[in-house]
DNA sequence: TGACTATATAGCAATTTAGCTATATGGCTA
DNA sequence: TAGCCATATAGCTAAATTGCTATATAGTCA
């Protein structure tokens, strides 16, 4: 039972619908949202201010969202003049990925 | 948001220690359980009364936890006498693992 | 510096999940 | 058939999760 403890911390952060679409989102940022000015869509990821209107939830709610993801590891922030912006961190998410097909 | 929709019941049923461990128990069940009368360990599964045992908890707590994870495709229950027997879905879990890498 | 703006935190209500005890169900077995 | 035993369900409490509003924080820009 205690075996799959990093697993049990992936699996419950993308046990949510929002957080799952968090993800997707991410996977295009050029697809899905506007250009942007003070960070780049690809290299720092997208404001968080845009994935909160996506995820029509309020600014808290979403960025509580944003924390769980961050914290499993799945996304990476980057502070740039007032903004965050986060991006997937691939390696993580391959890791993760890794975990489920060998532990599961 | 509705694109996960499947992989969500999926995630949802893994997301819990008790959960991952019935299928840990149950990649081995000749190891990880004495022989048994009435069902055979690998054709049948593992009776109920043994998980419940080894999950510490309550007879209608482990059952719970065994229908969700029987719900979510993930494990197949076969009555047999007086008992319930419950083996791994092979193809469900790889069908899921696949979601989860081409999805996530 | 000072005001403004984006994000984070506090704190509360509603919902969901997980645990329990008590009891119903349903099918062996004598 | 009658009783018994494994499993399922009902119904409750406690904890965790998700949403909100209000507010604190912190960094930017004039």
């Amino acid at each position: 039972m205690a075996i799959h403890v990093d697993i049990e911390t992936g699996l419950k952060a993308l046990a949510s619908d929002k957080r799952l679409y968090v993800l997707e989102l991410l996977k295009d940022p050029v697809g899905n949202f506007p250009p942007q000015v003070d960070g780049d869509l690809i290299a720092d990821g997208v404001c968080a201010n845009w994935l909160t209107e996506r995820l029509e939830v309020s600014q808290p709610t979403a960025a509580r969202h944003l924390k769980v993801l961050t914290d499993a590891g799945f996304i990476i922030p980057t502070r740039k003049k007032g903004w965050v912006f986060y991006r997937r961190d691939e390696a993580a998410i391959d890791q993760f990925k890794t975990a489920i097909r060998e532990e599961i």
